[in-house]
DNA sequence: CGGATTTGTATATTAATCTAGACAAATAGC
DNA sequence: GCTATTTGTCTAGATTAATATACAAATCCG
């Protein structure tokens, strides 16, 4: 038998301890023992952490030293903090892949998450040049233009604006508010299987409206994905312009 | 194509850099760098570690950071530094098994070690009533008393004191001396098949005699083990006390 | 609205880490 | 033995990490 044997001599602590002078300053343990415990589960994406004062003390810690932590973590996306609330693990960014077929609602299902959206509104407007060239129509034709926001688990992820050639989807705006789903409501008027034909991706700070729609603080960015998207003859029928919250997305690029 | 490609744009630097305010102290980054070297065999058992000034220029600190590093080795236990010599990548502790059947010679070579030794002396005098005990003989009797050191690629590893019932063994004084292993003069004797009966374990600081014979700083410790050591029906025939340098050897018993 | 809670920011102080330079002590080679 | 080299030790100062308080700002709840 060993010496030791297997006497609990210390008492089971919930392993929120630091080791003072070990070449390892105080704020990297912690935000290294907190990281291990989202990433191992025993903190689920969007769990409230304790607050500061709490944490501080439980790794008997200045609150400072702690912060620094939580800093560190941020700075990684690991959690975020808002004054007055607390700090939050963030919820892992949807992965979203960019190929010929991208459905949302498929997409966020896949990631075991619950989609929706909202109808925004609709209203016939005529092809600017940029739109004209892209869907390959006489310039000043009239379109139809749709928007929407995207959510998943209820956080709005994008919010994008859709323009159709308004002869070809004549009831689409009914369609899409009735049924809530492009897709659905394309399908109903024999569309369903389009495709991306081209897709442009860029990124800037979020303008107000988007911040609005995507309830994101100021500062935040997000991803502007324009694609054109086609029928079976790749014959071009539809040019969005969506913006991604480039926190809570992570575009997929297969190759 | 990746965008950065495998474009060597960082020059092959060989691995001598530290992060400054990353969480992880200079020194503990230098530590594990160099712990890393000898742990892969690119710095062998034995070898020169560069000067404290050149490492530090190497790793850009100043030498005192350095010579932290080396410290937190040192009390590891994986160099060790003399003055004016330079610092040294330690011999791994020979492991030497006690078991009932224990030969120098073949656990150095097991080891993939030189075996080595040197006779000291040969002298017969009364057996005290420690050892008359434990070679179950009366108190008084002659004993024959061997003095050696014994080696490994020429580092001396122990010194010994051997005491044999002289009567049963009157010229193995010589025999030792011609051999140079007890093992070869106690076969020559007959008694090649001799068997650890008992054996016990001490340390303590080196006295001054074995520090000579062993080459120890002052300041280390030596691993005293008596055994006796019994013929195949168990009858004791020779007594030793050794003392091992405990920092080149370590003493493996298996339950 | 108003109070309680919680994160964010500022300032000052103490402790740990790193730097700088000088010199002593041991070793090796001539 | 003498000199150069290399590790050991000391003192002093600069930089970074951590602590201690205090208060502002945002959020939540009744």
């Amino acid at each position: 038998m060993d010496e030791f044997d297997n006497d609990p001599v210390t008492p089971p602590t919930p392993a929120a301890t630091v080791e003072r002078g070990s070449g390892i300053s105080l704020w990297k343990q912690i935000a290294e023992q907190l990281a291990a415990e989202i990433a191992d589960g025993r903190l689920q994406p969007g769990a409230r952490l304790p607050t500061e004062a709490e944490m501080a003390e439980r790794f008997g810690v200045n609150r400072h030293t702690l912060r620094r932590a939580l800093a560190a973590l941020s700075e990684g996306g690991v959690v975020e903090a808002t004054p007055g609330r607390g700090t939050f693990v963030k919820e892992p960014p949807i992965r979203y892949p960019i190929s010929a077929r991208t459905r949302f609602s498929e997409i966020v299902s896949g990631e075991g998450r619950a989609p929706g959206g909202r109808f925004l509104s609709a209203q016939r407007e005529p092809a600017t040049a940029e739109l004209a060239a892209a869907l390959k129509i006489p310039a000043g034709t009239e379109l139809l233009r749709i928007e929407m926001v995207r959510e998943a688990d209820g956080v709005p992820i994008v919010c994008g604006t859709h323009w159709y050639s308004a002869e070809r989807c004549r009831d689409l705006e009914f369609l899409v508010a009735a049924t809530g789903s492009v897709t659905r409501a394309l399908e109903a008027l024999g569309l369903g299987d389009y495709r991306r034909l081209e897709t442009r991706i860029t990124a800037r700070p979020a303008d107000e409206q988007e911040r609005g729609l995507l309830a994101l603080p100021a500062g935040r960015v997000v991803m502007v994905v324009e694609s054109i998207n086609g029928d079976a003859r790749r014959t071009p029928i539809q040019f969005t312009r969506s913006r991604f919250a480039a926190d809570r997305v992570q575009l997929l690029v297969k190759n």
